[in-house]
DNA sequence: AGCAGAGTGCGTCACTTTCT
DNA sequence: AGAAAGTGACGCACTCTGCT
């Protein structure tokens, strides 16, 4: 039986761009897809199942570690098989490494561009204008990503923000309302402007929790490849050492 | 000191995704 | 289906840094 790798239930996200790679571009270019999750690992000689966690690329050899910490969960049906190349690099718990020859099941969506697809979804359809929309269809949310990596926890905006404070009080704390006076000389805030205000005043807010999210995740993946870089030095080394002892014993 | 360019953060718009 | 939340892109302002 062949190792089966699968993506918890982001089915719906399929061809997602990598933010990091995306950056300063927006319709241009070729798509870099990169989708990170918790995956269900089943290896053929292990332990019935482990979980794992990883940066997942389509269309390239991704390298999947285990965390001890987590605990495997039952994972939904139609899920989406991410990693496509035969020679992925799995780190288990145990620190062996296995190569795997992963195949699609029937029912799979491969999120990498030009592969196997037999979802309803993806019709005969094949208009530059759908292939576009596809093009720019998202990545899941950081909010969604470092959930799946369950790693930092998104922080809960404090109940003193100015959102709240304007919510309650009708109040902006960054833009001016416009004010009009009525006949009686009072002054009143068209329903208008203020249901503006109020979208601009969350907008803002949004904005920038969605910029505090980035950063996070891109540190997240930073450490990542940090851990990832060691991992590989690691394993040069061991290699190495390796080489040389089968040197020793040939020349014996 | 003055200037130019890079880097960063913010607010806004437009659009997508998620929630109810 | 409509509302709310999330996010990419853009332009602007500000700071920092290296150069003259």
């Amino acid at each position: 039986m062949d190792g089966m790798v699968e993506e918890n239930g982001t089915s719906g996200a399929a061809g997602v761009a990598d933010p990091l790679s995306s950056a300063g571009s927006s319709a241009g270019g070729a798509p870099h897809v990169v989708v990170t999750s918790i995956v269900q690992l089943t290896l053929p000689t292990q332990a019935p199942s482990a979980q794992v966690q990883s940066v997942i690329q389509p269309n390239q050899q991704s390298v999947i570690q285990t965390a001890s910490n987590i605990q495997p969960v039952q994972l939904p049906k139609g899920n989406v098989i991410l990693v496509t190349k035969p020679s992925s690099v799995i780190h288990t718990t145990q620190g062996t490494l296995q190569t795997l020859q992963i195949k699609p099941e029937p029912n799979t969506i491969l999120s990498a561009q030009g592969q196997s697809c037999s979802d309803d979804s993806c019709s005969d359809d094949e208009s530059p204008k759908r292939k576009y929309r596809e093009m720019l269809t998202r990545r899941p949310s950081y909010r969604k990503i470092l959930n799946d990596l369950g790693g930092a926890e998104i922080a809960v905006i404090p109940a003193d923000s100015g959102l709240h404070t304007l919510a309650v009080s009708g109040t902006a704390g960054g833009g001016a309302i416009v004010q009009y006076a009525n006949q009686d000389g009072q002054f009143y805030v068209p329903d208008q402007t203020r249901k503006r205000e109020l979208r601009l005043l969350k907008n803002r807010e949004a904005a920038r929790e969605c910029r505090r999210k980035k950063k996070e995740y891109i540190k997240c993946l930073e450490n990542r490849v940090a851990v990832l870089e060691n991992q590989n030095k690691a394993l040069i080394d061991e290699l190495k050492s390796l080489k040389e002892l089968y040197c020793q014993q040939k020349t014996e």
